[in-house]
DNA sequence: TTGCTCCTCACGTCACGTGAGGTGGC
DNA sequence: TTGCTCCTCACGTCACGTGAGGTGGC
């Protein structure tokens, strides 16, 4: 007399639902089991420790079709040796993400109302901006007399552009455009102090007339023409991945800020003849 | 004139696929975008800066419908602080059972040989066995005296068992059941001996004749019938929960035993008269 | 008779992936 | 002309879940 359960006892015992035994079953993961007269499934001790094995197996991640491999031949312990490796690799490297993950929310829910614009902060130090302060302090620099507003304006702005992938041989051009600026003393200066103008015009409206009194300030000091060349962040495009990318990204950056700051940029622009 | 990417360069630039981001223009992630003559989707610094919100959430762990939610009204701070705290339980909780994935697949992987056998193994000692041994040593019994064969056997039956969510109750009762036991020095000390004859016959070969002659010493010394009541392990069975609970419950622990081991404890109930 | 469990389809979920069959762009 | 990208269906994946409509067991 073979000692017999119904589904949902089975199921109850292992933890699971009644349709994922059937699920089970059907994927070939379990045989066609006794049935009663009813056409009830009836389990017994194999069944069970069957099931066992798939349920450990499947604790320790892996698929259904890869359980049916391992469980189906007698003598496979390379191959699941090989499988548990595998294994270990994949949830080591979802152990690192959902770490990272759980940081990124700690840190967002730390940070204070969490809004659109808190998400839109970057999480860490751009690399550029962190490579560009190596660079200027090799130089001798005295990064001290950068404003703060100028370093989190900075922060956004390369933050943003570190969020995608640009094209191969990018970031290099971007360097290279930076090197140029920042070796000559004259046109460094200039590029910090239209980065604090810039800032200082965060909070003022789009229509007041001091915009167009600054933007006077810096053409008559010459300060915009030193940079002609290469003007400022916004013109930091490489140069190959087709003109289209350069435009979104210029967009892009331009979204960025404020509405009297992009009136602000604009005008100059126009002072200097460049018709962008 | 507006910067355009066509939906392949843009995927790039997120590190996504053309067929993803047509998938949030489909479930209502993203509007109908502006189209080419030929009828291909392009793109501006706007849709750029909402597909990277979007990538964002979901790397934090929302799903495409949260994320249509908290990107859909302007200001739903509330909501979208509750979702990340919502997430970062769900978050923990996900690594918890990574770590405990990982710390099993790397103990069967130093285990040595990776077969059916190592994954039948419990992970840790079983509950049972671990307040038992409280219990035997809190009566002053000598732990030591009892063989390492009879503990890891006695480990491989209570891991089986507890491998398994008997119904409510069934702890309870098989505790009692062994609390009566072991407050009879004889009958615990008949259940040892008993355990030590069973472990030694792990590897006797099912038809040795062997067997019978222990059988017979085993009925002789009334060890056995010490037990009778209440017969060793495999009739710590659980009364309430209907006697087929109890018949597959035995079964499994007698397939957990060698040929030689189930002979013996079958011929030893034969000789007690017990017909199960 | 009532309520519970079981049965078998068939379809849904989630976030895309995979072709199929066809067209535009250089 | 060739090869690449794009287009729109329609169906597949994975491990089940969700009913629908019906029957057995106590």
């Amino acid at each position: 007399m073979r000692a017999q359960l119904r589904i949902g006892e089975v199921a109850a015992l292992l933890g699971v639902t009644p349709k994922a035994i059937r699920h089970y079953q059907r994927v070939g993961l379990l045989g066609e089991p006794a049935r009663s007269p009813a056409g009830y499934r009836l389990y017994g001790a194999r069944e069970l420790e069957r099931l066992l094995r798939v349920r450990r197996l499947q604790a320790m991640g892996l698929s259904l079709a890869q359980i049916r491999q391992v469980l189906g031949g007698p003598q496979q312990d390379r191959s699941l040796r090989e499988v548990l490796e595998q294994l270990l690799a994949t949830c080591s490297a979802q152990i690192r993400a959902l770490e990272a993950r759980r940081e990124r929310i700690q840190a967002l829910l730390a940070a204070g109302p969490v809004d659109a614009d808190a998400l839109d902060q970057p999480a860490a130090t751009p690399g550029m901006l962190a490579w560009a302060r190596v660079e200027l302090e090799q130089r001798g620099y005295d990064l001290s007399s950068v404003s703060s507003d100028v370093w989190e304006q900075d922060s956004r702005l390369f933050g943003l552009l570190e969020s995608f992938s640009w094209p191969e041989g990018y970031q290099e051009t971007l360097r290279e455009t930076v090197r140029q600026v920042i070796d000559e003393p004259e046109r460094y200066r200039a590029l910090v102090q239209l980065g604090e103008r810039l800032a200082g015009m965060a909070t003022v409206s789009a229509d007041s007339p001091e915009i167009e009194r600054r933007v006077e300030v810096v053409v008559r000091s010459g300060v915009a023409q030193l940079l002609a060349p290469a003007p400022a962040e916004l013109a930091a495009t490489p140069a190959p991945p087709a003109d289209s990318f350069g435009a979104v990204l210029r967009e892009l950056l331009l979204g960025a800020l404020s509405p009297a700051q992009q009136r602000f940029l604009q005008l100059v622009r126009a002072q200097l003849g460049d018709g962008g």
